[in-house]
RNA sequence: GGUUCCGUAGCUCAGCUGGAUAGAGCAACAGCCUUCUAAGCUGUGGGUCCCAGGUUCGAAUCCUGGCGGAAUCACCA
């Protein structure tokens, strides 16, 4: 039992001695200590003061003696206005040190066998853009989020979902056919996503053109316009020729795709996130189209004189949603539907978590109403994960105005970084090319991660690229430099040492910096239990700086090989250690890696 | 207009299910390396927690109403 749970029975226990009530469940309030007061643990007793119908001081003072009295860990009180603080023994603190020091997983829950699986959706990208700044919040996100449920005991999918069919695919294809005069990635040189982008843009800028000539001549819209242009008709066309199956559209559209998919292993694999499954729309959306057919026939959905299927949602006060359009074709909902059953049927999972941005808060809630109209019975298990937008100081990206960010270019930039800044501290004697090149990337790509995952998902979040490429303060670096600090000492103290030290934790006695920091360790498990029910990395993240800190000052204050008191020196050892394995825990938790030396 | 989310120091963000005097980083200024990695540590200044009511012993936190910002309400995805 955890030694909150056992003070609070205990004063549960002593209260129903006193009143011969017992105090309702929450009634007993326990938190941490404030640092500016002495003790570790405060009991809030205005909640019973009622019942005791006394003083909060002598509510808190009775209490205090008697739990003083009863639970051995509690070892001296003190009591200011209604707040009970209580000291634990030394004794307790140092046991909870000790019991860990050896658990690499400390912190982790040990994984629960057979339950269902979380499956979590992320990253979703469309096949005719490379990935930008979005998409790196989206996909650390979704990793950073798995890692927090199988942390927590869950088992865990990670899949994703590829937006490669529609019209938007057809576009670049058709600049392809047109302009690209059989260019591939072999040939030019160019990363495959890159290279589709840029036909995509293509055609984009080839389609103003045409646009603005018939506005010109013609005198129309603009709207009136796009949809006369040549190339806005040439892609429709395209699009009818790839869902009847044609041979040689499938063929480049097959093509095509896979030199994106082959860009995005590579964005993927720098970024360092994986996937168990990946699905694909042009999979599913038949799926979907039958579902709602389905639906049809049981009247959940209804059709309209022109074919076209909807459903009726007024009763959750939301409008009626289109589900196929009047030529039968799937709209991305109905595809959305077909993917959610296709999950289930794959793994019947106890939830199905999507991170996708807020803009598409409506269309899940729909998904969800619709398909519990359905009956499905997967309709609660679904979850939107929905993260704010992130901008930039000069406002929103735009594509149309080239301020998007782009996800490669943004590692480029902030591996340079790490090389520079690296470089000036001249602290990577003795690395060779291989582990310089290792160490760059770690911390170019920690400061990105800690800079994105540190800000509450739900949040907007300005990305400055000037700050995030400062190494100093609430960063990635800073932490994992804390983390190589560390690991410095224990090289220094070395493993026989190390292996002896715990051996001294029964008799030692421990300062304020020390008992601080040891508090924060323990406090990890907790954090990462709250964080992966939240499911939300930036609980982590600030837990992981505080530590850092925590320690910072410690190491600053408490000198550890050179403490001429060796059972002090050891015990400042452990604690150090068991920091280490809290720092690399934590981190790996926001997909972070920490290096030894930095 | 309806719905949802956000509003905390000059800037970027914390603040856990309501609890004691609201915290960090950046920026500014002043200190600390012959001693375990100074990507560090310490100090100073900086706040009507958007506003107004309400609930409560107690509100940045919960409720109501404003104000400001964002997203969304497509036969787009």
């Amino acid at each position: 039992m955890k030694i909150e749970e056992k003070i609070i029975s205990a004063v549960s226990g002593i209260i129903k001695r006193l009143t011969g009530v017992e105090p309702e469940a929450g009634k007993i309030v326990i938190q941490k200590t404030r640092k500016d007061f002495r003790g570790d643990l405060t009991i809030v007793v205005f909640p019973i003061v009622k019942l005791l119908k006394r003083s909060p001081e002598e509510v808190a003072e009775t209490i205090g003696r008697a739990l003083v009295e009863e639970v051995e860990e509690v070892e001296e009180f003190n009591a200011v206005k209604g707040f009970l603080n209580l000291s634990l023994t030394e004794r307790y603190w140092l046991g909870f040190l000790e019991e860990n020091l050896k658990d690499d997983k400390f912190g982790y829950m040990p994984a629960k066998p057979n339950s269902a699986p979380v499956v979590v959706e992320y990253s979703s990208p469309n096949t005719n853009k490379p990935l930008h700044l979005g998409h790196i919040r989206n996909n650390l996100l979704g990793y950073s989020v798995s890692r927090l449920l199988e942390a927590s005991g869950k088992s865990v999918k990670k899949v994703n979902l590829v937006n490669d069919r529609g019209i938007h695919i057809c576009k670049s294809m058709l600049a392809w056919i047109k302009y690209g005069n059989g260019e591939t990635p072999e040939s030019s040189g160019k990363k495959g996503d890159k290279l589709v982008g840029d036909y995509y843009v293509r055609f984009e800028s080839e389609l103003r053109r045409q646009v603005a000539a018939i506005m010109e001549s013609e005198g129309a819209g603009e709207d009136e316009a796009r949809k006369k242009a040549p190339l806005m008709l040439e892609a429709q066309d395209l699009l009818r020729k790839w869902e009847a199956r044609d041979g040689e559209v499938t063929r480049i559209w097959k093509m095509m795709n896979s030199w994106v998919y082959e860009g995005f292993d590579a964005t993927y694999k720098r970024l360092g996130v994986d996937f168990d499954k990946i699905y694909y729309e042009s999979d599913t959306y038949l799926l979907g189209r039958d579902i709602v057919l389905e639906g049809l026939e049981k009247r959940v959905m209804f059709k309209k004189e022109d074919n076209s299927v909807w459903v009726d949602l007024s009763a959750y006060k939301l409008d009626d949603k289109l589900l196929l359009r009047s030529d039968g074709t799937s709209v991305y909902m109905t595809q959305d539907i077909g993917t959610a059953q296709l999950r289930y049927d794959d793994f019947e999972p106890e939830k199905m978590v999507y991170v996708v941005g807020n803009e598409q808060n409506h269309h899940f809630n729909v998904l969800r109403r619709v398909l519990k109209k359905l009956g499905k019975p997967y309709a609660d298990a679904i979850y939107h994960l929905s993260y704010g937008m992130v901008e930039l100081p000069d406002g929103k990206m735009k594509s149309r105005e080239g301020t998007v960010v782009d996800a490669d270019d943004l590692m480029d930039e902030m591996v340079t970084t790490a090389e520079r800044i690296t470089g000036e501290l001249g602290k990577t004697s003795g690395f060779d090319n291989e582990e310089k090149k290792w160490l760059y990337h770690t911390i170019g790509l920690g400061a990105l991660k800690y800079f994105i995952l540190k800000v509450d998902p739900k949040k907007n979040m300005l990305f400055n690229p000037e700050e995030s490429v400062d190494f100093n303060g609430n960063t990635g670096p800073f932490i994992q430099y804390t983390y190589a600090r560390i690991c410095s000492v224990l090289r220094k103290a070395g493993s026989d040492r190390l292996d002896n030290a715990p051996g001294v934790l029964k008799d030692v006695t421990l300062n304020e910096k020390e008992k601080q920091l040891l508090k924060s360790l323990y406090d990890f498990p907790e954090t990462l239990r709250e964080a992966a029910s939240e499911l939300s990395p930036a609980r982590i993240a600030n837990y992981v700086y505080e530590l850092a800190r925590e320690f910072n000052q410690f190491y600053h204050d408490c000198s550890i090989l050179n403490e001429p008191d060796t059972r002090i020196s050891d015990m400042r050892l452990c604690l150090s250690r068991l920091t280490a394995v809290t720092i690399r825990n934590a981190m790996a938790l926001l997909g972070i890696d920490v290096p030894e030396r930095m």
